[in-house]
DNA sequence: GAAAAACTACTACGTATCTAGTAACATTCC
DNA sequence: GGAATGTTACTAGATACGTAGTAGTTTTTC
């Protein structure tokens, strides 16, 4: 399966946020959810811009038939981030997701109520790779 | 405290990471290293390039005494990955340690032994926090 | 329906990054 | 010491990215 997965610039991702948490929205949309964001909010023609580059590469779709343009995702906020983690977590530390967990654990802003999460992620985790998956099962000759 | 911390683009990372897997070596040393590595390493002038703009932005300390001249890393590999993790952090999933967490405990590979360091970290954690100062123990009533 | 406003398409420019070459300089080896 | 080899300094080009303007088209408003 080729992977597909649009190769989203940093200015991009933060449009496509703006896009995820709409919804669905026009250039202004997007535009005005900046400004009220933050202080420093690009130009109307810039936020066009990087819209329309994520459609080139599938990132958006458009409605060209309602005017303005509508745009919505076309890839789902699950995927990219996901697609961005692993980049990261090859290119930055080799792949080894344990450390990267650890660290962290260790020094990240984490509430005690993550901390419960992670931990009953983890149980169920140890407790599918005992007994749980079908695929896996080990037959001595 | 002014942060201080080079900016290390992708490519100089992969230079960063051989130095200080070598402790210290000439651009020849990175360089041959990148070839036994992996396949496609870059041309020795282009690592030497790079190397030059890591010492340049004090990423790297460069001894000019010796002939070749040797290269030791000038930070600490813990400083430059836990900033890129920050970094990564905000710009991607918001600052939102929990879901970062949560997402690489369900997908990543992470062995047996890796969710058992990070479960007794998380004990750890939820000890100190409970007590805040190390040494005070609670018993509860 | 004409002026005003909004929107879109196309183009452009500065900076960063990656890559590598060329020429000059140093070292080594007969 | 002179040729061969290795090293360094400087330069350069290609691509990507962020940013935004201008001109032309469409829609809205009197």
């Amino acid at each position: 399966m080729p992977n597909g997965m649009p190769d989203i610039t940093p200015a991009e991702l933060r449009i496509m946020k703006v896009i995820w948490r709409l919804g669905a929205g026009t250039v202004r949309d997007v535009r005005d959810a900046l400004v009220r964001d933050g202080g420093d909010a690009p130009a109307y023609t810039t936020v066009m811009t990087l819209m329309n580059q994520l459609a080139a590469k599938c990132a958006l779709h458009v409605d060209r038939e309602r005017q303005p343009f509508v745009y919505r995702p076309a890839v789902r906020r699950e995927k990219v981030l996901g697609y961005r983690l692993q980049q990261f977590l090859n290119t930055v530390f080799d792949g080894q997701a344990g450390e990267l967990v650890l660290r962290l654990v260790e020094e990240a802003d984490l509430s005690p109520e993550d901390l419960k999460r992670i931990e009953a992620r983890i149980e169920q985790r140890e407790q599918s790779e005992r007994g749980g998956s079908p695929e896996s099962r080990e037959e001595p000759s």
